[in-house]
DNA sequence: GTGGTTGCAAATCCTTTGCAGACCT
DNA sequence: AGGTCTGCAAAGGATTTGCAACCAC
């Protein structure tokens, strides 16, 4: 059922409606209910069960990215086509707003060497997440105070 | 139901049984399922709802952490109680074995220090988790090429 | 004794699957 | 035409919740 099975997928208007949702929200991570919900509201009805089957092949061929959220069980999705060949490597994911962004920094690559050396760990770049503050919601926390 | 309401935990049979399990493999992470399993084949069987409530009380509480691996759906969990103070304060997950391991690398602090000053990104040290190999599966791959 | 805790079963949430009909190439 | 895709509903797995009995403080 998936690619990797050698299964030749083909273009239907549920898969281009998903991908030009997830395009056009690409600065976000989304559920799969989320997108379901969005698309509906926009008259674009597409089924619970095909919306989870295509955010599973997108994601294996590398279109998207899913994400596991710690807080909520449920996975999110993310827009990476065009992005993922770039040296972008990481992400990084606002605790308060979960707006994800893309990130790239040198001393990523020296803690990669570093921690192969001291720890014997082989770090795999494509896949870091890291969490925190964004500067919006930081500026927004000393607003209040 | 949580702490964060104010409510008085107690310690019962069932919470020592499980953090004493959970002590005895630090080193892991370990599922809801595979603790009620573990406890039941040695006979101290706790019911697998309490199972969950007393892991979630315990994250909350500090005594754990929660992890949610992002190929099975489902969360681990490890206890860092008496480590959490200490500058290990993140961890290292290999891909193919999911051994969890501690660990502190200046570097990380400078990388923080970086992001924060190029991506207006404030990181949470206390959250990070880096994928990779370990290095006992990296060689039991060399080994088989 | 009061109020948190347990354990069971039922309920819930997220996701996958079976299947018949529809669609792409 | 043949294989893939869709949508529904049902099934599945992980986790939570309701409730009566239980136990810690």
């Amino acid at each position: 059922m998936n690619n990797i099975s050698g299964i030749k997928r083909r273009n239907t208007k549920q898969k281009s409606i998903i991908l030009d949702y997830l395009k056009s929200n690409k600065d976000t991570h989304l559920t799969a209910e989320e997108i379901v919900d969005s698309l509906k509201s926009s008259n674009l009805k597409v089924g619970k069960a095909t919306v989870y089957r295509l955010l599973n092949n997108l994601t294996e061929e590398g279109t998207l990215r899913k994400y596991v959220l710690s807080d909520n069980l449920c996975s999110c999705y993310q827009y990476v086509g065009d992005i993922e060949d770039c040296n972008r490597h990481y992400h990084l994911v606002c605790d308060e707003c979960g707006k994800v962004s893309h990130c790239d920094n040198a001393n990523m690559n020296k803690l990669a060497q570093s921690i192969s050396q001291n720890d014997s760990f082989d770090l795999n770049l494509q896949k870091i997440i890291l969490y925190g503050k964004c500067n919006k919601c930081t500026s927004r926390r000393s607003k209040k105070l």
